[in-house]
DNA sequence: AATCGACTCAACCGCCGGCAG
DNA sequence: GCTGCCGGCGGTTGAGTCGAT
């Protein structure tokens, strides 16, 4: 027997109740089904629905399924800049409530924060030898790596000003704030100012902060800093960040956003 | 062209809380 | 109050893909 296929039964002798359920990849055709009975019936009690539909799926998997993957809002591509910067605002409010920060970006689901956080993110903690909830990892990306999505963001908005055609519609359709006060989310330490939502593709003042002046000076730097020692004071760990930057391999996989990191210029940051 | 390792992400698993009986 | 069911959530897995060698 295909081990996608589990033979199901309540104990019961009746053999009407048992029933093979699938599992793994959907196929078309059920995805069809679940589509299908949804549109005419509507989603939830999963359980009941995953027989009406004819579906030999769990309510869970159905639920999943639907959640993840089928629901017409879904999202699909890489997270924009914006997205990015509220994933790590809302992480470094909430922690790994993948549900609630999902509730912050529409159209993206808690299984997709929860990939790209894991993947993109707890990998360059590990790079940095850095436990992904410290303190140290948290300033880093509050001090480096945030400033430089929001200048990506800037640099969207300065290219949509000239040419708006060229901007992604998914920028657009963004809407990062929180609903309770409609404003949108900023990290305190950075100055940021707060937003209005459809600010986020005008002009975005930003933040004030030191990294933007800061000199790196890469031809000299070759090792990537220990992260782990927790005698390294805040101010030490950016310098150590900094040095960290210099290496091109440690950079080219940040955030998904390699061309942010092959920068060579002394005095300047060459995006 | 073949192999291998790293990476991605859809899907599953286990746990928990809410709720009805 | 107890029990069982269900939905939701976070953690984990593994098949598929891609790039390097």
């Amino acid at each position: 027997m295909s081990k996608n296929i589990v033979i199901m039964s309540n104990n019961s002798s009746n053999e009407d109740d048992q029933f093979e359920l699938r599992r793994g990849p959907w196929t078309l055709e059920e995805d069809n089904l679940l589509i299908h009975y949804i549109s005419t019936n509507g989603e939830g009690r999963w359980n009941a629905l995953a027989k009406c539909a004819g579906l030999k799926r769990t309510g869970k998997s159905c639920r999943l399924r639907w959640l993840n993957y089928l629901k017409p809002d879904i999202k699909r591509g890489n997270l924009t800049p914006q997205e990015q910067l509220l994933i790590l605002e809302l992480h470094s409010k909430w922690g790994n409530r993948w549900s609630k920060i999902a509730q912050h970006l529409p159209g993206r689901t808690d299984n997709e924060i929860k990939n790209y956080w894991r993947t993109r993110v707890q990998k360059q903690a590990r790079q940095l030898k850095v436990d992904c909830n410290s303190k140290k990892f948290v300033e880093a990306i509050k001090s480096l790596w945030m400033p430089r999505l929001l200048e990506k963001m800037e640099q969207s908005s300065s290219i949509e000003k000239h040419n708006p055609s060229l901007i992604t519609p998914l920028i657009n359709n963004q809407e990062p704030y929180d609903k309770e006060n409609s404003r949108m989310y900023s990290t305190d330490s950075m100055n940021m100012l707060k937003l209005q939502p459809n600010e986020m593709t005008k002009d975005v003042t930003i933040y004030n902060n030191s990294v933007q002046n800061e000199c790196y000076h890469v031809e000299s730097l070759s090792q990537q800093p220990d992260f782990s020692s927790q005698e390294m004071s805040i101010s030490e760990c950016e310098v150590a960040e900094a040095h960290w930057f210099s290496d091109e391999m440690a950079a080219a996989s940040l955030w998904n956003m390699d061309e942010f990191w092959q920068f060579r210029k002394l005095g300047d940051i060459d995006i």
